[in-house]
DNA sequence: AAAAAAT
């Protein structure tokens, strides 16, 4: 297909061969009766090799000039005036204006490369390119329009007429809809997929494939994948009842024979596995959780725990708590819709195993400092800049076996700085590979750093760019919803640390402008999350095109087994990272449960947000998190919206409303679950409970962050208390439930909390 | 259900 025609032009591009091809086209320009003052001097350069490159460059950079020139110099120079005021007139006196004029993007761009001067470069980029395909310029020009269109306050009111779109929307779920049939494909696949990395397929399907009929059956019948997933437990039912079951396990000492060379933690787990029948009283103890009765698999997992016996002994505390919860609130009510339960427990949430990890104690890191950790001199001050003087816990554990080049896994809990844990010591790793060569121009990306959202790659950018920049090494973003051109020149230029998310990263490297050969670190933020279904596999095509026994970094709070796709086929003898004592009772996170009746839901939200500090609510579907935005607004409480509905400009700018303080509601799905960092939330609203233990964690941590205090509402009815219950074991969190009506006091107390708090 | 490519 024509995609395969593009790499080879974007392999060469990296050579000096596109310089032939825009000497050519510079030569079909020239010929052009509008390019006559850019021809002349460029003309020579073909003829004179040796000062082909400055040449060169100046020709298709005066080329571009022309171009925006006319299609608008003094706009740009409106944009730019301040810029160009201290900067521009030195260097255009430069022999090469044009050049210098890129040289004094570069700077400007590099800094903008998260904010603003990108943009007013790009759509320079774009002018020219608008009398190509003048309706893509016209969507983006549409900002201008926006300014023109009072519309935007119209589209609040509006929004019926949106929320007539949003009818339209439902075609746009049936999109989505036609996505399963994507996996159906991908099913199919599958197969021929067999060949290789099988075993992830073969853990998830395998009962499934000895009946393959069933399976197709399965299908058909669900076009829920959440079906599948509910199968897991089932899965882990037929492994009981599957001698099939551990005979692949036999058939992976293979694998774990790789493993074996780590810690004994395969080891110990399948030694666990015998212990596992004696200790079923013990977790009946523990959990004493319904959910567990109906699945041997969690019950499975949390025997695993024997690890915990190695860790302080916080989780038996934890768990010693845990029945008295469950004495709490609602036992009778367990029995009370038996039915929904069932069906509730089809749903989603699988707790995997942990994975036994080195729990690092912080009292004994307490001291060193990000020098002592082996980081240079300029990250460590760069570190200062971003208000980082002393190293959290999960810095100190992970900065060292990072520049080891250790492959290394690291749970820290939410907001306790992992970014910075891998984000530092890949920036030095990198530096010391490169030191004393040149940075050349073009050159292939030495890191890649992965996210599962756009919003969080770039939040991981404005960190790890601080820090590469203060020893010269730069970052680019690869992510989708914006146009590529300006990413894919940034990859011509040559960068050293790619952060991006993987749609739009597999996209480019399959058309051969991202070439990640010489990646020698590569990171997974939310490395879990980045192992579930539909992300992994396009992850694990993509760490494929990573340099040949690459350093790999997984990173989550909610790490576990869940990972083990990746960690068998990537990962080499991974040192594994948590932090002692992090544990809900040193969380600085209130969890309260109210009950509530539906129909008071819509009211009841109202008044919770109707309060000062910065409120997120999370809301299950994007539509739901629209109508929300949209109820609030019409009650009189500035809200925006943040889901995927919503094109990427939109998306950036809601969330940087929040940031900024311009509105203090923001209506969310899960795409604002993880990683995203608002320096003072202070409320958590989860107007629609999770699904999954993972979820709660994530989504309550968008608060208390860094040690602040924070609280997190969950509303749910009646009928979900159970579920609710089971969840919150699963999240080991402790939560009151609280039968709520409109205009109790507690929803006040709620609101104002952060006055209370401030005075505390 | 959501997210992640673009069209």
């Amino acid at each position: 297909m024509p995609k395969n025609k593009k790499p080879a032009g974007g392999r060469a591009a990296k050579n000096f061969e596109p310089r032939y091809g825009a000497q050519t086209s510079f030569q079909d320009r020239k010929r052009r009766p509008g390019a006559d003052a850019p021809a002349k001097p460029g003309s020579k350069s073909p003829t004179h090799r040796g000062y082909r490159a400055p040449e060169a460059d100046t020709a298709p950079a005066k080329r571009r000039w022309s171009a925006s020139d006319r299609a608008g110099r003094d706009e740009a120079r409106g944009i730019r005036s301040n810029a160009r005021a201290d900067e521009r007139p030195a260097r255009s006196f430069d022999d090469r204006p044009a050049r210098s004029f890129d040289r004094n993007d570069r700077p400007a761009r590099s800094f903008d490369r998260n904010d603003r001067p990108a943009r007013s470069f790009e759509r320079r980029d774009d002018r020219p390119a608008r009398d190509d395909r003048p309706a893509r310029s016209f969507d983006r020009s549409d900002r201008p329009a926006r300014d023109d269109r009072p519309a935007r306050s119209f589209d609040r009111n509006d929004r019926p007429a949106r929320s007539f779109d949003r009818n339209d929307r439902p075609a746009r779920s049936f999109d989505r809809n036609d996505r399963p049939a994507r996996s159906f494909e991908r099913r199919d696949d599958r197969p021929a997929r067999d060949d290789r990395p099988a075993r992830s397929f073969d853990r998830s399907d395998r009962p499934a494939r000895d009946d393959r009929p069933a399976r197709s059956f399965d299908r058909s019948d669900r076009p829920a994948r959440s079906f599948d997933r509910s199968d897991r437990p089932a899965r882990s039912f037929d492994r009981s009842d599957r001698p099939a079951r551990s005979f692949d396990r036999d058939d992976r000492p293979a694998r774990s024979f790789d493993r074996n060379d780590r810690p004994a933690r395969s080891f110990e787990r399948r030694d666990d596995r015998p212990a596992r029948d004696d200790r079923l009283a013990r977790s009946f103890d523990r959990s004493d959780r319904p959910a567990r009765d109906d699945r041997p698999a969690r019950s499975f997992d949390r025997n695993d725990r024997p690890a915990r016996d190695d860790r302080p002994a916080r989780s038996f505390e934890r768990r010693d708590d845990r029945p008295r919860r469950t004495d709490g609130p609602n036992r009778s009510d367990w029995n009370a819709s038996p039915k929904r339960s069932t069906e509730h427990e089809q749903r989603v949430d699988v707790v995997h195993e942990r994975l036994q990890a080195e729990a690092v104690d912080a009292a004994t890191v307490t001291g060193a400092g990000f020098a002592d950790l082996g980081l240079g001199d300029n990250i460590v001050r760069a570190l200062a800049g971003l208000g980082a003087e002393k190293p959290f816990p999960i810095q100190a554990a992970t900065v060292a076996p990072i520049l080891e080049g250790r492959d290394v896994l690291a749970r820290g809990r939410t907001g306790s700085g992992k970014t910075i844990a891998f984000g530092a010591p890949l920036v030095e790793r990198i530096l010391r590979a490169q030191a004393g060569q040149r940075r050349e121009f073009a050159r292939a990306p030495k890191a890649l750093i992965m996210a599962p959202t756009r919003e969080l790659a770039l939040q991981i950018d404005r960190t790890v760019q601080a820090i590469a920049r203060s020893v010269g090494l730069f970052t680019t973003q690869i992510y989708g919803g914006v146009p590529q051109a300006r990413q894919v020149g940034a990859l011509r230029k040559g960068v050293d640390i790619v952060i991006g998310t993987p749609g739009r990263i597999e996209d480019l490297l399959n058309q051969g402008k991202l070439d990640l050969s010489q990646v020698q670190v590569a990171v997974l933020d939310e490395a879990d999350h980045m192992c579930e279904l539909g992300f992994l596999e396009p992850v694990q095509r993509i760490l494929r095109a990573t340099a040949e026994g690459s350093q790999k970094l997984l990173f989550s709070a909610t790490l576990d087994r869940e990972v083990a796709a990746l960690v068998d086929e990537f990962l080499v003898e991974p040192a594994v990272y948590e932090v002692a004592g992090e544990d809900q009772d040193s969380s600085t996170i209130e969890h309260r449960v109210l009950v509530i009746e539906h129909r008071d839901k819509a009211q009841i939200l109202d008044s919770l947000v109707d309060r000062e500090g910065k409120t997120l609510v999370f809301a299950r579907t994007r539509a739901y998190a629209e109508m929300l935005a949209e109820q609030f607004d019409e009650a009189g409480i500035a809200a925006v919206a943040l889901h995927g509905d919503l094109n990427q400009q939109k998306r950036t700018r809601n969330l940087e409303k929040l940031t900024s303080g311009r509105v203090n509601v923001l209506v969310a799905t899960d795409v604002a679950a993880r990683g995203i960092h608002v320096d003072d939330i202070d409320l958590v609203i989860q107007a629609d409970a999770p699904d999954e233990y993972k979820t709660y964690l994530h989504r309550s941590g968008r608060t208390g962050r860094a040690g602040r205090r924070g609280t997190v509402v969950t509303l749910i009815t009646r009928q979900r208390q159970r579920r609710m219950t089971e969840l919150l074991d699963r999240a080991e969190i402790e939560a009151p439930f609280e039968p709520t009506q409109l205009g109790d006091d507690v929803l006040e107390e709620l609101a104002g909390r952060q006055l209370s708090d401030v005075t505390s």
